[in-house]
DNA sequence: GTTTTAAGTTGCAACTAGAAACTTAAATAG
DNA sequence: CTATTTAAGTTTCTAGTTGCAACTTAAAAC
């Protein structure tokens, strides 16, 4: 059932305005100090508690910890060997799978800003073996968008905006 | 020159591996509770101490700390109004702008997964007003990949291919 | 020149992280 | 079939972190 040490479960704080933005209810899943690192762990494919110990030099019992909350909240599960009953893997749902483009989007600033080179092992395109590009933010029709080529909106502006164009069909393409 | 109180500033464990991935200098920046927030409040036009304290209800002390430390890992700068003295501007650098992308798929994972809204304002392209589609995982040559069309490979294996093509400048693409 | 505002600091109390030793249950060795 | 080892946790205890509330400092407004 995880680490129960000290009062470590207790309610914590929401990061303030959880309603409307999905960023703090990410957070709330992968914004602990070492759910990244297990996440980039099982991505490279570490599954037991003992080979994540020892990947990461992280403590047994947070490492305890972050594991069963990463499972509460989906994106890894939790399955007992079939040949060995007393190991456990951990593997990642489609949910975690699906973390993928915000950890080599961090992994690619940490490695552009601060380390200055590419990070070793390196992600390929499993077609042509050949390294991924950078992590891009795509316009709805597949364009790469410049970061400064960007802009705010409500939603209630956006809709309406959509509403006006499903009247005059032509208006914008 | 921060918050100093208890004793915050000691020294912290590198997250393992600080050598050879970007994720953990990644973290090192940006992996504490409120940075995200911080910096998405940022991106939203916040610049001012008591208007960032408003906007997340952060405790002041920690908010201090907070800024502090995103000024030193240069993703924000500090800054002295001319026309107040007093006030104090926080701005993104480049470097800070440059994470918008992980932030974005961060948020883009709470919408599909935690909350299944989009949230609110939401961001567009400012050529059409249009929102932005997925974060997206691109080849070398701009095809979007697949998650599941991913392989890693060392560094050496890459760069074992790209001195072959180079040798041999026809053979697979 | 007193009050207000902006941006911090300081002093606690409550919480969280981490190292190391302990537990439990399943496998393997003798 | 008992004794040991291995895998995955717990517990204990210390040290470090978070957060509230009250205090400080310096510049602006009244």
């Amino acid at each position: 059932m995880g680490y129960t040490s000290g009062s470590m479960d207790k309610l914590r704080e929401p990061l303030a305005m959880t309603s409307q933005c999905g960023l703090p209810v990410a957070l709330e899943a992968m914004g602990e100090r070492w759910s990244f690192m297990i996440l980039r762990a099982a991505f490279n494919g570490v599954r037991h508690f003992e080979d994540f110990l020892e990947a990461l030099g992280i403590a047994r019992n947070i490492l305890s910890n972050r594991l069963s909350r990463l499972v509460e909240a989906g994106i890894l599960k939790r399955e007992h060997c079939e040949d060995d009953r007393r190991r456990i893997e951990y593997r990642l749902t489609e949910r975690g799978y699906d973390l993928l483009p915000a950890m080599l989007a961090l992994r690619q600033w940490g490695e552009k800003w601060e380390l200055g080179v590419p990070s070793d092992p390196v992600l390929c395109d499993a077609h042509d073996g050949k390294p991924i590009g950078p992590i891009a933010i795509l316009a709805h029709d597949g364009r790469v968008i410049d970061c400064h080529d960007l802009t705010w909106r409500t939603r209630a502006d956006v809709d309406a905006d959509a509403a006006r164009q499903a009247a005059r069909p032509s208006a914008v393409a």
